[in-house]
DNA sequence: CAGGCGTGGCC
DNA sequence: TGGCCAAGCCT
């Protein structure tokens, strides 16, 4: 007996499942519109996958929509001023994907004449285009059949072949299960197809496995513990580090920012004036620590949880008489703060010295001071 | 390869 | 309510 028409019967299934419930996404060109002929923009799926990197399709939509009204083409990405496109990225986290957001869109537009490159290993030589990227990329809006593994589709094939080794020792055995199963036609649909089952039915918790397409083959749910799949290393616990940070406003209603350096944690992003965040020490962290004298006042306690550190962040506030002079910031009215390129964290800690800093201020005031 | 790198929503 | 998670990439 054959094994090829069982696993072409697997993606035929899948696709056909696709056809019933695929998600209607801002980016994405649906089986409908496909058959009319209408094609992805490239320039659309490459934007919507940086984005959606270890980020929600909730938090990426609002995103999307703002960056490809106010960048039309990748050559309007690749000329925007980079402060801009921080800026525009501002909240959405993990700031080295919009540096190289904007280094893949210079080079498109030099390197490539503006248009992206159609194979996995020319995608893949981009500035922030990865393995999963690449192939997302190729085989959406070029329709290359290649193999496209995110964290969906782990799921699904650590499901689907109840594979007992750790991730991410895993990987290789799973891509190549993935490689199997994708078909000739339809490969950019597929692979969307297994993204949308992963998200929607085979989901970390509580799958909804009576609706899968593969629950007739699946080797997880025939275990009766789907929920055991992928299996995982243990995950280290997240340190605590503490500091302080200084919100300064002049009497012409400006508050003083800086600008953080280009690489590391919030690389390139604004900031309020901040000590180092060092591991957690008994007693408090002092305002001697702050970038100017000033008559610096105890505003609260912001915590904010990084991936990799919580941090508790002291906050002071300061009302200065005139403009110190500075060499290392600006002075910005308080009334422009939504357009700069404000962190999460930064928006906080003004919040909390300057309640009224921004309209969503309840979004960043958790009302336990101290 | 393991660690650095954000954020908001969910149960 | 706090731990967990979400379409990874880079070094």
């Amino acid at each position: 007996m054959d094994i090829l028409p069982q696993i072409s019967s697997l993606s035929g299934e899948l696709l056909s499942w696709y056809d019933r419930h695929h998600r209607d996404l801002p980016w994405r060109i649906s089986p409908p519109m496909a058959a009319r002929g209408i094609r992805p923009d490239p320039y659309h799926i490459w934007l919507s996958e940086v984005m959606l990197q270890q980020t929600t399709v909730p938090a990426v939509k609002a995103y999307f929509a703002k960056f490809l009204k106010r960048w039309p083409t990748v050559r309007d990405l690749a000329t925007a001023p980079t402060d801009d496109v921080m800026a525009a990225w501002a909240g959405l986290g993990y700031y080295a994907r919009a540096r190289n957001l904007k280094k893949c869109a210079e080079a498109v537009a030099a390197e490539h004449g503006g248009q992206f490159p159609e194979t996995e290993d020319g995608l893949r030589a981009l500035p922030g285009i990865g393995d999963y990227t690449a192939a997302a990329v190729a085989a959406i809006a070029f329709n290359r059949q290649v193999a496209v593994m995110d964290g969906n589709v782990e799921r699904v094939i650590s499901r689907l072949y109840a594979i007992a080794t750790p991730l991410p020792a895993a990987k290789p055995l799973m891509k190549q299960k993935v490689a199997l199963l994708t078909p000739a036609d339809r490969p950019g649909d597929f692979a969307q197809a297994m993204m949308d089952l992963g998200a929607t039915i085979c989901t970390p918790k509580r799958p909804a496995c009576s609706l899968c397409p593969f629950n007739n083959a699946c080797e997880a749910l025939r275990l009766h513990d789907p929920e055991h799949f992928p299996v995982k290393a243990a995950k280290k616990e997240r340190p605590v580090r503490q500091g302080a940070a200084f919100v300064a406003v002049n009497g012409d209603g400006e508050i003083y920012l800086r600008r953080r350096i280009a690489s590391g944690l919030l690389g390139g992003m604004t900031e309020v004036p901040t000590t180092g965040w060092t591991a957690r020490i008994d007693g408090e962290t002092s305002a001697t620590a702050a970038p100017f004298p000033a008559d610096w006042q105890v505003a609260g306690t912001v915590t904010h949880v990084f991936t990799h550190f919580e941090l508790r962040l002291s906050i002071y506030r300061a009302q200065v008489a005139s403009k110190i002079a500075s060499n290392d910031g600006w002075w910005e009215p308080v009334t422009n703060l939504e357009a700069q390129a404000l962190p999460t964290v930064m928006k906080k800690a003004i919040a909390q010295a300057i309640p009224r800093a921004f309209s969503k201020a309840s979004t960043y005031i958790s009302g336990h001071n101290s």
